[in-house]
DNA sequence: GCAACCTCAGACACCTTGTCTTACCCTGTG
DNA sequence: CACAGGGTAAGACAAGGTGTCTGAGGTTGC
């Protein structure tokens, strides 16, 4: 699979948030949500947005009513793994584990956080496919 | 102190790249790695591109002599941490644990990955270095 | 028929990026 | 001294990205 997130800028992330955050939403639910009180020309932002989104593969649409219906194409978490492959590539050839080892190293981490890494740490199975 | 590294674009991070991997460097011998072949022109960009990494702060230079010398001002590492930090900033609201459990979740790590990360995570010094 | 809403296409001003040009300053050597 | 061979500084430049906005049309419901 190719990079799921090729390079999302500032405002069409915050679309993509709006997205994760509300799920399933019509242009007008996202304008409103993100321009509050934004006139006619914040509509067509977000939807140049979308178009922006749509093309990039993050955003699916569905054409079948009138007034078209968005949803993320890509979650959350998806998009955190590209962000940090991007990184990977960028910086350590492509590995992670820079990534993991410079996190545990500078970064403080609570008790209960911990726990929680090693718990993951110790699964060795991967569950899912 | 705030983000050791705004946006450094892939031309200046080739040329951060390989101040460290060079160490201390002046314009030509940065061109010449960089662009062997290159003409007058090679030249001219790779300064530009040092001017803009100094105004970033991500690069030093030494004036004193009539031949500048260059350094990276950020190390590899540092840097690692800005991107690393960016992300969460971005998808995560300034916390890195989401990073740290994403990718101990999905990523594939050898045995030996797991055995040092763990030493890591046990190493348990209070955040100052 | 008309108002309100939608889509689509594209214009736009602005900024960034990578490259290149030009002018000028030092310095060592014949 | 003159000057060639380097160096710096300043900025022009095309191409492309970004965020916003405009306008022309299609649907729908009162």
């Amino acid at each position: 699979m190719p990079p799921p997130t090729p390079n999302v800028t500032e405002a069409e992330l915050r679309v993509l948030q709006a997205l994760w955050d509300l799920g399933t939403c019509t242009i007008r639910k996202l304008t409103d949500h993100l321009y509050p009180g934004g006139g006619q020309s914040a509509y067509a932002t977000v939807q140049k947005l979308l178009d922006r989104l749509e093309e990039a593969g993050c955003v699916a649409r569905d054409r079948s009513a009138m007034t078209h219906v968005f949803v993320a194409a890509v979650s959350r978490d998806d998009f955190l793994g590209g962000q940090l492959r991007a990184v990977a590539d960028r910086l350590c050839g492509g590995s992670v584990t820079p990534l993991l080892t410079h996190l545990l190293k500078t970064e403080a981490l609570s008790d209960d956080d911990r726990k929680e890494l090693r718990k993951l740490l110790n699964a060795h199975r991967p569950p899912r496919n």
